[in-house]
RNA sequence: GGGGACGUAGUUCAGUUGGUUAGAACGCUGCCCUGUCACGGCAGAGGCCGCGGGUUCGAGUCCCGUCGUCCCCGCCA
């Protein structure tokens, strides 16, 4: 291989396969860098030694595939090359063969700035030789391997389950697959093999685990795939504590495997916890946590900054940021993103000038040093109005060590400015630059008991935070069963039920979450009531299940870790798209293989589905297929498309700037779908029915594969349909069906 | 669904208050070169300034729309 010659090697004959790498000519002395995965090797073809050799050197181009047999040489002192492993030898060429030439590649897997994502995400197979992606897609087999070891080692057996299974109206939306068998039926892509492992715990199979893909049809983002890998596992009668030690165990494994010495057990903290010192129920650990700065102020100071004296200060602390400009202390404001009263004070040197005595004390508490930053985040007074109304609750709550939702609105807003400082003042703290020592440099955390139920405001009702399987504390019962009463009511004690549900959480990012799960079927129908489900709702969404929890169901838990999160920060990456081999973009678009796609309407026929509206993907993908040198033509009071013009699209008419496309007409039609750009640039795509088709072209037979286009023209409210010089108003028709805006 | 950034040569980018023929670097092509490894030297090719409208005597530059990529909010049990 390509990066395994070593002086040891010297004398011996090689033949090495790879790309070239680089080729420099020096006349007639050339050297080719030979590359594939392991690295790279200098080839030596002097004209002298073998002139046919040198002829055939001369004709090589970037990215060519070639086998080169030669003698390894060490290379002379003045020539080694410290920057390569193999730099200390050479190979002198004595055979070369050009296996596969290359086109001219728009990027060279050597060029050191970075191409823009799309021409790297459309050559995808060029952007994979680069050595950092190599690297990425090796560290991530390492990974999984190692957790697969592990595991294995552990006892537990890797079970795979099934990819089409069964749409769950909980959580994120299904991608769904069309059962041709049984037209009008879907099975689901998993979001997760949630139920399949809880019945493979009551199957017997009592640890398991998969590297599975997982499916989830919402808007992505740099740490967000539709489809991702999960470290799937389940086991019976744990204590979430076994479940920890396992996880504990395999990431040091994993981590150990792309060569850091993580330490275990990982720190824990109650979810109450991470909201009140961070803001967020997923701590970045490297920085320095929020401190409560209320007592610093007298009571005249918060009444003076018209501060809510009985909601929390909090101070957040950001370090080695420096003397900021007037200007730099105004770029905060717009960081800072208020939710339910909460409001910012950026100045903390105006805060020092008008309350000399609180700003020592906070600098004291906050253990301030010089040219740390700090920023309040408090309550606003006026907030103090509905803040009165519910007292109670934060009496109550109180007691429960709860956090309140007019507390939690203080804190969240604090949390997410804590992080943006922290990112926009990243080069001066330096905290997130890798240190070298593993203990530094990866802060773990486990988050526990998480609330079982979270408010939603909008529905006025309480959900279920993680899965409605999740097991409540055993000391929260009570509160279960009378919450169970108040379940429309936002200070009903749901709101202090834990659930034995808990997060792992890496430098700030959500690795994993996972439970202990419901086993009994007298405590999930108890939680189903509490979620407002009556028993038979309860059984028309999860019957299988609940009858599977009926047969011996024994006590059981687990976890699911994200795969390509760890990946990407073992790889330093600041995207999943890195470690993903064949990712998507941000419309979950494969810029590759060019997916999704249209179907033929033969496909859609089998599947007995009828596609009512073709929105933007259908007519981009299908107007973008079109030549680009095709234009409108009229012909036997027909309009075609012809091959004259540039584009396609009809010329502008007073009314409206239409364009318009083909239509490709089934074998047997209903209706024609039609889509128009108005001009006021909005797409309108509505269903045009058969019989109105039949007024508009009275001599038109449907014939397949027939193509027909045709414009709608607006004149103020009213709608037409043009065909030749008949104009069919269509305005009253549009009203009947369904007409659609995009 | 909403907000923001970007789109100029194969690639990364520059392009002034709108004003001659749109530049640089790398890459590419040809020639020269026996110790290079970011090789060097000489010569050269390469542009619907994403696309469509508009304003203007004049648009890469201003306005509107649209397409695409990226980031964020909503969303993601």
């Amino acid at each position: 291989m390509c990066g395994a010659l070593r002086p040891s090697d010297a004398g011996k004959k090689a033949t090495l396969m790879g790309w070239v790498n680089k080729r420099r000519d020096l006349g007639s002395l050339i050297f080719v860098d030979l590359r594939d995965r392991t690295g790279i090797t200098q080839v030596v073809i002097n004209a002298e030694r073998d002139a046919a050799i040198h002829e055939k050197t001369e004709a090589l181009r970037n990215e060519y595939v070639i086998a080169v047999t030669g003698t390894v040489k060490l290379r002379d002192a003045s020539t080694v090359n410290k920057n390569i492993a193999t730099g200390e030898v050479e190979l002198v060429a004595e055979e070369l063969r050009i296996l596969n030439e290359s086109k001219l590649p728009p990027f060279l897997p050597s060029d050191t700035a970075l191409t823009n994502e799309e021409t790297r995400l459309k050559y995808r197979y060029i952007d994979l030789r680069r050595d950092v992606m190599q690297f990425n897609i090796e560290l991530r087999h390492k990974v999984a391997k190692a957790i697969r070891d592990y595991l294995s080692a552990q006892g537990f057996f890797e079970i795979e389950t099934p990819f089409m299974t069964r749409s769950t109206p909980e959580g994120a939306r299904d991608y769904l697959v069309p059962s041709r068998v049984q037209p009008g039926t879907f099975y689901a892509l998993p979001q997760s093999p949630q139920m399949f492992k809880q019945i493979l715990m009551i199957s017997g199979f009592d640890k398991y685990f998969q590297i599975v893909r997982c499916f989830r049809d919402e808007d992505l983002r740099a740490d967000r795939q539709p489809e991702f890998t999960q470290i799937d596992l389940e086991m019976t009668y744990p204590q979430p504590e076994r479940v920890w030690e396992v996880v504990e165990g395999f990431l040091t494994a994993a981590f150990a495997a792309a060569g850091f010495a993580i330490n275990t057990p990982f720190p824990r903290m109650d979810y109450d916890e991470a909201i009140r010192l961070y803001g967020i129920d997923k701590p970045d650990l490297r920085l320095p946590a929020f401190t409560d700065v209320r007592e610093c102020f007298a009571a005249e100071n918060l009444q003076e900054l018209a501060i809510n004296a009985s909601l929390p200060v909090v101070a957040i602390r950001t370090p080695k940021v420096g003397e900021l400009s007037r200007k730099e202390r105004d770029d905060i404001k717009p960081m800072f993103h208020a939710k339910g009263g909460a409001k910012i004070f950026e100045d903390f040197k105006r805060i020092g000038n008008k309350f000399p005595e609180a700003a020592a004390a906070i600098a004291k508490k906050t253990g301030m040093e010089d040219g740390d930053l700090i920023v309040l985040v408090a309550g606003s007074a006026q907030a103090g109005a509905w803040q009165a109304a519910s007292s109670q609750a934060h009496t109550a709550a109180a007691t429960n060590k709860k956090v309140t939702p007019q507390e939690l609105a203080i804190y969240a807003s604090a949390g997410t400015l804590r992080l943006a400082l922290a990112q926009k003042y990243a080069e001066r703290h330096g905290i997130f630059k890798k240190t070298g020592d593993a203990a530094k440099d990866f802060r773990f955390l486990w988050v526990t008991n998480f609330p079982m139920f979270e408010w939603d405001e909008g529905e006025k009702t309480w959900n279920a935070a993680h899965h409605p399987f999740t097991s409540p504390h055993e000391e929260d019962m009570a509160k279960l069963e009378s919450g169970v009463e108040a379940l429309h009511d936002p200070l009903s004690p749901l709101s202090a039920v834990r659930a034995l549900a808990y997060d792992v959480v890496l430098n700030g990012t959500e690795l994993g979450s996972g439970s202990i799960r419901i086993h009994r079927q007298d405590v999930q129908s108890r939680i189903f009531r509490a979620l407002g489900m009556t028993e038979e709702e309860a059984r028309e969404r999860f019957g299988f299940f609940l009858e599977a929890l009926e047969y011996g169901t024994p006590p059981h838990g687990g976890i699911a870790l994200g795969l390509d999160r760890i990946v990407m920060i073992l790889a330093g990456a600041e995207s999943l798209r890195e470690v993903i081999p064949f990712p998507k973009t941000a419309r979950a678009v494969d810029l590759m293989v060019d997916a999704p796609t249209p179907v033929s309407y033969k496909q859609l026929r089998d599947l007995g589905i009828d596609v009512l509206k073709f929105g933007e993907t259908f007519r981009r993908n299908w107007l973008e297929k079109l030549p680009k040198s095709l234009e409108l033509k009229r012909e036997h009071g027909r309009t075609y498309l012809n091959k004259v013009g540039r584009r396609v699209g009809l010329p502008a008419s007073r009314e409206v700037k239409a364009n318009s496309w083909k239509v490709e007409l089934p074998e047997r039609f209903d209706h024609l779908v039609l889509l128009c750009q108005s001009d006021a640039g909005k797409v309108l795509d509505f269903v045009l029915p058969g019989d109105l088709v039949a007024q508009l072209w009275p001599a038109y037979q449907p014939r397949p594969g027939h193509r027909i286009t045709t414009v709608v023209v607006r004149d103020g409210e009213r709608y037409f349909l043009r065909a030749g010089k008949r104009r069919l108003e269509i305005t009253e028709y549009l009203g009947k069906t369904d007409i659609l805006r995009g």
